[in-house]
DNA sequence: GGGGTTTTCCAAAGCGCTTTTGTAACGTCG
DNA sequence: CGACGTTACAAAAGCGCTTTGGAAAACCCC
């Protein structure tokens, strides 16, 4: 069923009916009554390939994934980013889109997103520090909203993203507070933007407190179970250990205590741990004390308010940009306690 | 710069642009060469909304991801068996899209795509035992294929699937052959198809060895760490404890490997464990000896040759059904040894 | 050199919508 | 009562591509 046939069957114009069901006011109540009873019975839906052409929408936004030549690395956030997002589109009426891209043609690909009128919007993850794709969009044209932020870039762009410097300078603070001085930081890659921010956070927070930060307690790595283990191993194996560890990841956390019993440690008593919690669904520690001690903030929120805030580009291309700055709450668990003396 | 530009431009009809730029033969070779330089010169790109209007194929397939009211639990394969098929779309010059759909509205979601010319085809995940989605699907008369199987389901649909029968089956030899005769199993939900087939490969392998299934060592739940942890030391705590357990991902067999040291026992020595690994890209356990024994089967490639499978249906929809068994591997790791005595 | 093929191009229709531009019909009001 | 709005509908153009059905030009063969 199509327009054409619907409008024939109510003896209506095309014109009519279309103006009828997008809630014109030039159509009276009457045969607008009649033509959503007829569109619902016969389960009419515009199709969308025309109705993009015809309207130069196409009701779509795009999440674009770079790929490391063959051996792409998932981010594990992704998941759940996603779902957030997906949820603010379903409502929205938008539909996502999301496409691989070797990551040296990037560029091409927004090129072509944007001429061949697949999308209305992109959202930008995991921005690098300098991240060129910010001044490539303004200039393609392309709206967009950045999850994260590209240190460097002064250009005003439309951002999401979690205070990543407090919410480590607090977790220092806090393990300062409990007695710790040799604090470890097991990062993620520091050429990530929110990497980055973590280290600065926790560094000025131990200078704040009259502790210089010690090249040998800082590890930075993509982010697994297995570089957690790593990195917190060799640290306590250290002649003067850490007796506290900040960590970037749920997934690395779980490394890391697997390192701290396997030394016949005791996390929480022996050895203290604070990690950044993005809430992901599959990892999630809740319950009345969560294990672990963490700096919390919802990857799959961010998704949604991130959605909404592309949409809103599109809709007002020239409204000023927009920035959200997530403070992390600070959860305390069971990996953390007072220091050892 | 569209077609019609592109072609008055070079001083020729849309007609001939066009089909010099789709390959066609009744372009001369002198014209189709002076036309694909000045495409390549102008950067031009065919608006896909109206390719896809003109030609009744979008290009596009979708991903349905059921959502259980607003609290989705993510699947934390899904990240991986995206980037999978999302190489595959990419090579062949397909994009993907992926809906969030509430669990009640699913039935309307399919039809709804297939009416507003959405996508040309579907990838049905995670399937549950007599899943309505085939029939519904066959009828609505869109090209798909199934992640999995759908047990009870008579008629014939494609389908690609670990044979997860067979890899439990192997994983419980494997444990038997060590000499182990109580053996746990921390199990997905079993409404689910995958679960429901492990169990019966643990079962029938016990069987065949004169084992009966005690029902006090078999859990189902949602495959979370903590889920894991808590299956194992209820285990564990039991007056005739098992000597090794089957798990039925990493993520769970963290928090097994959590409960077994908490208990004070060591990971493969006093008690063995087995693992299903998809090898998700931030889970990964490789490395000469790798930490978990297991049963592997990548959940990318799976992703990747079942997006050619509807990719070759959406091509050829009357073509018989194909379907794909995928072998577990059972690579031997750290966390199984012979039964204590 | 005329009839038939082959090669190479093009005009125009069509995909299913939205939107612009009319245009009847009907009040309203000085 | 004629000028003027207002209301409720419709014809037709247009979005940017593909495809059908020619048709001119070139070639071939007897």
């Amino acid at each position: 069923m199509n327009l054409k046939q619907l409008s024939s069957l109510l003896g209506l114009s095309q014109t009519t009916v279309s103006r009828a069901l997008n809630g014109y006011a030039d159509v009276s109540e009457a045969t607008r009554a009649r033509v959503q009873a007829a569109a619902r019975a016969h389960d009419y839906r515009p199709n969308t390939r025309a109705q993009a052409l015809a309207t130069g929408r196409s009701r779509v936004i795009g999440h674009v994934v770079p790929k490391i030549s063959s051996h792409a690395m998932v981010n594990p956030i992704f998941a759940d980013f996603i779902a957030g997002a997906g949820e603010t589109y379903s409502a929205a009426g938008y539909e996502m889109l999301i496409s691989l891209v070797d990551i040296t043609e990037e560029e091409k690909a927004y090129h072509s997103m944007k001429r061949r009128g697949l999308v209305d919007g992109l959202i930008v993850s995991a921005p690098r520090m300098n991240d060129p794709r910010i001044a490539l969009l303004d200039e393609i044209g392309l709206p967009y909203a950045v999850h994260g932020r590209a240190t460097g870039t002064t250009r005003p762009y439309s951002w999401l993203d979690v205070n990543n410097r407090r919410a480590f300078a607090r977790a220092t603070n806090f393990l300062v507070d409990l007695g710790h001085r040799r604090i470890g930081l097991v990062n993620g890659l520091e050429k990530m933007d929110f990497a980055h921010r973590r280290r600065q956070g926790y560094e000025e927070a131990l200078r704040a407190h009259g502790i210089s930060p010690d090249p040998e307690l800082m590890r930075q790595d993509e982010m697994t179970e297995s570089y957690g283990w790593r990195a917190a191993r060799d640290m306590l194996a250290l002649p003067d250990p850490p007796t506290a560890i900040l960590v970037s990841s749920v997934i690395c956390m779980l490394g890391v205590r697997r390192a701290v019993e396997e030394a016949g440690l005791v996390l929480g008593r022996d050895v203290s741990a604070v990690t950044h919690d993005d809430q992901l669904s599959y990892l999630r520690d809740d319950g009345p004390v969560p294990a672990f001690t963490a700096t919390r903030s919802s990857v799959r929120e961010a998704g949604q308010r991130l959605a909404r805030m592309v949409i809103d580009r599109i809709d007002n291309p020239e409204a000023p940009h927009v920035q959200e700055l997530l403070e992390a709450d600070l959860i305390i668990g069971r990996s953390t306690g007072p220091a050892p003396r």
